[in-house]
DNA sequence: CTGAAAGCGCTAACAG
DNA sequence: CTGTTAGCGCTTTCAG
């Protein structure tokens, strides 16, 4: 360690303001210095050092992430998804857990910003306990929200269209007979388990199907198992089961193929992500298929937008999913096919909106 | 941003040295001076800036770690495990993937090398091709491999007992009657799969069991089912199947399972690692469980204890792995069970050796 | 085109 | 106990 920018210009026989020019080619110099510099360098094995760097330009060329746990599968591709956005800019990422703990994440934020962090992407784990923290944050770095986001739209947001989404998933079991339908998803200590619910209570009214009281957890597939556990103790199954993610779904598969239920014959199970084992679990999931890479494309973009001096109306950027039919789903019967195709149709635009 | 350290010491009326000081403890200031920063500082929002801090004081407070993937359950295991045990030392973690492609194994190294971690964690992708860049980031900074490591023993290393596991693996098969088995797992270009490759062949040898060919092609959940399917289209089923990790264990008992086989009634499973879905798959997999917290704790321990300047001998420690025995395996037939037994308690152990 | 020098924010001598 | 000051490694005015 340490051979600084010095040593270089002493070997090369210029100053150092020459060799950080030669170096980063921001400015012109002689052929011979630049090819002096540049040998001295290669020849002291001189790697720049990026914390004076960021010092000095009040950059770090960083972006940090928190998001509840990376032991979740979308988290997790999402976290993949964004890091490969990042490289275009040639920006890395600072990527944190937060355990599920507003707590942690609060402390995850501050040290990401006293790291100085160029800008921070977070899903936060709670509705409401996350909120003085991420909004504290965002005063100080641009700041944009994937996936959950906190009460009162104080900052930028990126996600799925949860309402499309669940009216797919709905008017598609629906489309394939289905007249009982029960929801199993998380408790609502987040947006994404609020929205799920919401949507799934519209869709349902809409299509005027049965809806019982939803089964609300966790994103787990131990709560998916529970879960399907306590429908089969019910005695009398639905028609049909979404679930608030795959993890879930996966879950409860086991729990009713345990209890001796067919699937998708005796019901329906829908998911939720389509992502990780979605295809592989048996029989092979239906389930909405988040669009991640565009998800963080989008994150990514809108980053670069804000501007903490200057601060413009929060974005919400609901981008619309796609239901994916797999096995765990009853095929289309009569002429109802139409609704189901017309829902895939539906769900390849992009919806932009403004909030107060 | 932008109130430092001098608005704090100007808004309580003393000098930068005297705020620092207050606000660090690490020297005595009068009660007044201390209460006068601390009020100024709480006012004014003041944030110590990290990166000046890390300039300074030539120490981030950061570790690097690069796994070649964060979708692998194992990986992200370790990786909260590590994350986990940094925490008690007030420490943070930057974590990178490499993407199983040695080239951004190598450009991730180098930018955590220009942030100037404190020291790094790696488990390389690749056992040759890795070789270079990780030998040259051990030689700018304490640095540690976890579960993969490279060839030559140049640098220290933590993992798992790999002969060890396969014994205890192909004696539990053994022992419930099998007489064939065979071993499916990665091609060998990372250490992992050429020590589990190894310990098989050592370990079917002893036990004097006919083990055919070994399938090998990637960690995944899609490999497995491949070589279930390989395996089916065989024509003749061997009594044991004993895989290189939970992923292929997964896919491969789908596999079996739509080739109508019966597990295991007609071939038992057996994974290795226990993260992730191993308890929720069907039936419920018997595999070998990696003490992934003990070896994390003792990969910071490690690190603690490398000196760049003054290197001493490579260490390796292997740790003694535990079967966990669930549903896929046949139970032990005769007296043939105290094998069983006598591996289970040698798996508690911890061994250390040291390498040339 | 090149060099000298200032300064990013912080802490640790070194005096007082 | 407190203040002044140097300097971590880098880039960028500002003169020449």
């Amino acid at each position: 360690m340490g051979v600084t920018i010095h040593d270089v210009a002493r070997a090369a026989g210029v100053s150092v303001a020459s060799a950080s020019r030669a170096l980063s080619g921001r400015r012109k110099v002689t052929p011979e210095v630049a090819e002096r510099v540049t040998r001295a360098a290669a020849e002291l094995g001189y790697q720049p050092n990026a914390v004076a760097k960021a010092l000095r330009d009040r950059t770090t060329g960083t972006v940090g992430m928190v998001v509840p746990g990376i032991g979740n599968p979308f988290f997790t591709t999402m976290v993949e998804a964004v890091e490969h956005q990042l490289q275009k800019s040639g920006r890395d990422l600072l990527l944190c857990a937060s355990q599920y703990t507003p707590e942690i994440e609060a402390r995850r934020l501050n040290t990401l910003l006293a790291r100085r962090v160029d800008g921070l992407i977070i899903s936060p784990c709670d509705f409401e306990a996350s909120a003085p923290a991420v909004l504290n944050a965002a005063r100080q770095v641009p700041l944009v929200q994937v996936d959950r986001y906190i009460e009162g739209g104080g900052a930028d947001w990126v996600g799925v269209d949860d309402d499309s989404a669940l009216a797919q998933a709905v008017d598609h079991v629906v489309a394939g007979g289905a007249r009982s339908v029960v929801f199993v998803s998380s408790r609502l200590m987040n947006s994404s388990a609020r929205l799920r619910l919401a949507g799934f209570q519209l869709a349902t009214a809409r299509a005027g199907v049965d809806s019982g009281a939803p089964l609300l957890g966790e994103f787990t597939l131990d709560w998916g198992f529970e879960a399907g556990r306590r429908l089969l103790a019910d005695g009398t199954l639905p028609d049909a089961v979404i679930c608030g993610n795959d993890e879930i779904a996966v879950g409860l598969l086991r729990a009713l193929r345990l209890g001796g239920v067919r699937v998708p014959e005796e019901v329906s199970v829908v998911g939720f992500d389509d992502v990780g084992h979605a295809t592989m679990c048996d029989p092979p999931l239906t389930t909405v298929r988040q669009p991640v890479e565009e998800m963080a494309a989008e994150v990514v973009r809108l980053l670069g937008q804000v501007r903490v001096s200057d601060p413009r109306p929060a974005q919400r950027l609901a981008i619309a999913p796609r239901l994916v039919v797999r096995e765990t789903s009853r095929p289309v019967t009569s002429g109802a096919d139409t609704i189901a195709a017309a829902g895939i149709v539906a769900g390849n635009g992009q919806e932009e909106e403004e909030v107060a």
